[in-house]
DNA sequence: ATGGTTGGCGCCCAA
């Protein structure tokens, strides 16, 4: 069973290339964010075409989480339990769409079920912007929801947009980084991603596929992808039984090429 | 100058 994680950015804008893509890696699971879409505008009908059922998330044209299966779908949970509100100096804050989780594995598979999370991190904007400290809260907040009930027996997988570069190999110039005060690098957002791993959450691609200059996002202004100065933020985390399970794992840099590309590339775990 | 953008959907914002 193979399932995989990807900010497509837009969904209508690349339907064409998410189903594409599905068919040429033959993917059991896509874990989807920044559909901007609403439920009246999203494309059912190419999934369902391709025998996969879809939960979505998304009330605007912002965000947006989705998950596509072929190997059951149950238990669709929108948002999870302390998610932040948000909305601008706090007006109309609403819980947006960034998250979206689902039991997988229930059919058409020998892999034992598992909750799968569709994460859309907020990106911090800057150091000093509110949205940052909604990130970190964000961050918080869900890792107290995921270790709440996360015990030897739990089986999870958290994917997504993360928006945060754990690890100085994460981009392309630290040095660069620190120096311009850029976000997705500062020891807060790190603190807030690290939480994850510290309770046994696992990254299980990184071992798999160490840095340097092993990303998973490339800006789409000055260059970026050419240039390889991208940023690693993209991560599917397992609990540890789930991660003794996965036999590969990899990163679809390909994907960042040819016509219309999202600027993040999908992420991939083989199961069993 | 991190030279070089994309998407939604509005005539700017978010990333």
């Amino acid at each position: 069973m193979k399932f995989a994680t990807w900010n497509v950015n837009s969904l209508r804008a690349r339907a064409d290339r998410v189903e594409d893509w599905l068919d040429a890696t033959d993917a059991d699971v896509l874990t989807i964010q920044e559909t901007k879409c609403r439920d009246e505008n999203f494309p059912w009908g190419a999934f369902e075409m391709a025998g996969y059922q879809v939960a979505h998330f998304g009330y605007s044209q912002w965000n947006g989480v989705a998950i596509a299966s072929r190997v059951g779908l149950d238990d669709v949970q929108r948002g999870f339990n302390g998610q932040p509100a948000f909305g601008k100096n706090g007006v109309d804050a609403q819980v947006e769409a960034r998250a979206i989780s689902a039991v997988v594995g229930t059919k058409n598979t020998d892999v034992e079920p598992f909750r799968l999370y569709s994460l859309y991190v907020p990106n911090g904007r800057s150091l000093e912007d509110e949205h940052m400290g909604y990130k970190l809260d964000f961050l918080d907040q869900l890792h107290s929801h995921i270790t709440s009930d996360l015990d030897a027996n739990t089986r999870v997988a958290l994917t997504g947009d993360w928006n945060v570069a754990p690890y100085d190999e994460d981009v392309w110039d630290m040095d660069f980084f620190l120096e311009n005060g850029m976000t997705h690098v500062s020891e807060p957002e790190r603190r807030a991603f690290r939480q994850f791993e510290e309770s046994g959450l696992v990254d299980v691609v990184r071992p798999r596929h160490p840095g340097p200059e092993t990303y998973t996002y490339w800006d789409y202004q000055r260059l970026s992808f050419p240039k390889n100065t991208g940023m690693r933020i993209d991560f599917i985390l397992a609990s540890q039984n789930l991660a003794a399970e996965v036999t590969d794992a990899w990163i679809d840099r390909e994907e960042r090429k040819g016509t219309g590309p999202s600027d993040h590339v999908p992420v991939v775990a083989q199961l069993g």
